[in-house]
DNA sequence: GCTTAGGATTGG
């Protein structure tokens, strides 16, 4: 955006202390005046505050541009339509629903057809807010810097609430997956699994929400080399997949669209109808098209990693994690074995390692439950991946020899994964943090402190303000300057618990190496990498109930995973071979107490179960069980090369004389 | 180079 104003304030961490910068911007910046939209005069230039009524999402024009519109009121109860014109389709503002709130600079006021309309002229921004009464004032803009005080947030405020009694804000239309139904015109918030052009003024999109369509959905059969992202094998089983054509105007945008983002489709249109090679006595299946035109905002973009409307869907989406049905990982960044082996993987039945072919073709997900016929060791090895087998063998050694060192912490965003950090790392991190003690200041919280003279040093804990008088046990605590052992010692009786430090003043989390949140005996940790990691504007109301996945996402934080992870070699009268041990949702069995000595006692006990069925007992083969085992077999790319991995999926120790 | 779009569906 070609905006000229000069002075980024951006968010409130931006300032170093807060109050004195605050007000020499206001007075710095008082030549902003706004009109009321009953006001404008044609052929003027004018800064408006608006809630959005209408909309349609950015499309190429027939120019040089993509245009998008937004329509505007505000309390003067007048109703002005806005051109957008922009270059480039993410310099348009961010709007994804009707009652949002938009602050425009420099757009000039225009007749036609009697009615007076904005459009973009040379030096215009935008900045767009939430609608939600009670949300935080976040500025959202698409430049990069915009100027924007603390005196504006209250007429953002006073917009919203007047917004929220006019009934004509209310009618959104989006809804999730599982609620549509046949002919429906609807919005969807999803994320884009693959896409296929089917020819030149269609593009199809799969996608999901997470949710179960009531109606069986059409799965659109397309060329694989032409699909660019993900199988979708395993979510079309569960009715999780909805294919969607997108037509004409919408193309460029949906060509634009990569795999794995998330996006909203407005003015979709569910139809109903058969399959062409269903009978006519088959149910009708669902598809969805996006017809060309722009009516009633018809239209499609992506949605802002760092919007509010995100996770939601994503905890939605993360209901089904067993379904990933990569049978590749493309990530370079992991050490040699550190991959994220698939729970399940695509097996093409025409390649059993024993060579008897089938005659079936098609691509299926198998688990085994040893009944396939079993392969020794040397024909694994031979395989092509992927594949599910079945084999008979022995446990050679295994690694960690640390069992607590088999527990991990993984991020599904990023794939990354780390080692659990021990309690001397931690408790010198929280040290580092206590030193130079100040307190914070943040609007929203209450803060109370004490100082222990003795040891020279001070402690404060801070709650939302909202939350004064709610129930001790379920109130989100921050509590600054205080040493490893009293954090532990503190979330005996305190449910969360969010160790933080002073950055000039300014609330920050610590060294993202330590745990974000203690809750009770556990304790939660964020990626690094994928963490936003921001005080700037936490979103504490609307929360029912904190858990870790609400605290990290009001935090900003991408909560990493507890897995497991363990390597044996194998063994039988054929080869050796390397496998994987892998599980997820090792936090069950995490359970962390203040004493570091007991701290992973019930890691010990839960891994000591997998070695009672895995442990070699004795350097002589003759003496070792024999186990039954499932491996899947896939590629991993190392360094840029395939790289075949082995895992166990599932194990039993066979009685073998 | 100074336009484009300017709300209101039935359709692949």
């Amino acid at each position: 955006m070609e905006g000229d104003d000069a002075s980024v304030f951006g968010c409130p961490s931006a300032a170093p202390s807060r109050a004195p910068p605050a007000v020499r911007s206001e007075v710095q910046y008082a030549k902003y005046t706004y009109t009321p939209l009953n006001a404008l005069k044609p052929k003027t230039v004018v800064n408006v505050y608006g809630v959005v009524t209408f909309f349609k999402p950015p499309f190429p024009s027939k120019g040089s541009d993509y245009s998008s519109m937004i329509k505007i009121t505000d309390q003067s109860d007048a109703k002005v339509c806005c051109n957008i014109f922009a270059k480039n389709m993410d310099d348009h503002p961010v709007i994804l629903k009707v009652g949002d709130i938009i602050r425009l600079h420099r757009f000039k006021t225009e007749l036609y057809n009697d009615s007076m309309m904005l459009i973009t002229c040379r030096g215009w921004s935008a900045v767009t807010f939430d609608g939600i009464i009670d949300s935080p004032v976040v500025p959202r803009s698409t430049s990069k810097s915009f100027h924007f005080v603390e005196s504006e947030k209250r007429r953002v405020q006073e917009l919203r609430q007047w917004a929220a009694d006019q009934s004509v804000l209310s009618n959104d239309l989006t809804v999730p997956l599982s609620v549509v139904k046949p002919c429906m015109y609807f919005n969807l918030t999803c994320q884009l699994l693959a896409k296929a052009v089917m020819d030149s003024r269609c593009v199809l999109l799969k996608v999901w929400d997470g949710t179960k369509c009531q109606h069986p959905l059409l799965n659109v059969a397309v060329p694989p080399d032409s699909v660019e992202g993900e199988s979708t094998v395993a979510k079309d089983r569960m009715n999780l997949t909805a294919n969607v054509l997108v037509y004409d105007n919408h193309i460029e945008v949906a060509r634009s669209l990569k795999p794995g983002m998330f996006l909203r489709i407005f003015n979709l249109h569910a139809l109903s109808q058969r399959a062409p090679d269903e009978q006519s006595n088959q149910t009708e299946q669902l598809t969805f098209h996006l017809h060309g035109g722009t009516v009633y905002g018809r239209g499609l973009r992506n949605i802002p990693q760092d919007s509010q409307e995100l996770p939601p869907l994503k905890r939605q989406l993360e209901n089904h994690v067993d379904l990933e049905d990569d049978d590749e990982v493309n990530d370079d960044t992991l050490l040699e074995m550190w991959y994220t082996p698939p729970e399940s993987v695509v097996m093409r039945n025409d390649e059993e390692p024993d060579g008897e072919a089938d005659v079936e073709t098609s691509f299926t997900v198998r688990t085994c439950q040893h009944t396939s016929q079993r392969v020794t060791l040397a024909q694994v090895k031979r395989s092509t991946p992927p594949l599910v087998c079945h084999v008979r063998a022995q446990v050679k050694t295994y690694h960690p020899q640390q069992l607590y060192q088999c527990l991990k912490l993984f991020c599904s965003k990023c794939k990354i994964m780390r080692e659990v950090p021990d309690d001397n790392t931690i408790a010198e991190l929280f040290c580092e943090s206590a030193r130079g003690y100040q307190p914070c200041h943040e609007t929203w919280a209450a803060r109370s402190s004490a100082s222990l003279s003795k040891q020279g040093r001070n402690i404060s804990m801070y709650i939302s303000i909202d939350m004064v008088g709610d129930d001790t046990q379920s109130q989100l605590i921050f509590v600054q300057g205080m040493t490893l052992n009293e954090v532990c010692m503190l979330s005996r009786d305190h449910k969360n618990l969010v160790p933080v430090r002073s950055d000039n003043g300014r609330m920050n989390l610590i060294d993202l190496t330590a745990p974000f949140l203690f809750c009770r005996d556990k304790r939660y940790y964020g990626c690094k990498e994928c963490s936003l990691n921001t005080f700037e504007n936490p979103v504490f109301t609307g929360v029912e109930t904190w858990d870790e996945h609400t605290v990290a996402e009001a935090l900003g934080v991408q909560l990493m995973e507890y897995r497991l992870l363990m390597e044996f070699k194998l063994e039988d009268h054929t080869d050796t071979l390397e496998a994987l041990l892998w599980e997820r949702n090792a936090e069950r069995f995490f359970s962390v107490s203040a004493v570091d000595a007991s701290a992973k006692q019930d890691v010990q006990e839960r891994i000591q179960t997998i070695m009672d069925t895995l442990q070699p007992q004795g350097s002589n083969i003759e003496e070792r069980p024999w186990l039954d085992l499932c491996l899947s077999v896939y590629t991993v790319k190392d360094n840029g090369r395939n790289k075949v991995c082995y895992q166990i999926t599932d194990a039993e120790v066979r009685e073998v004389n």
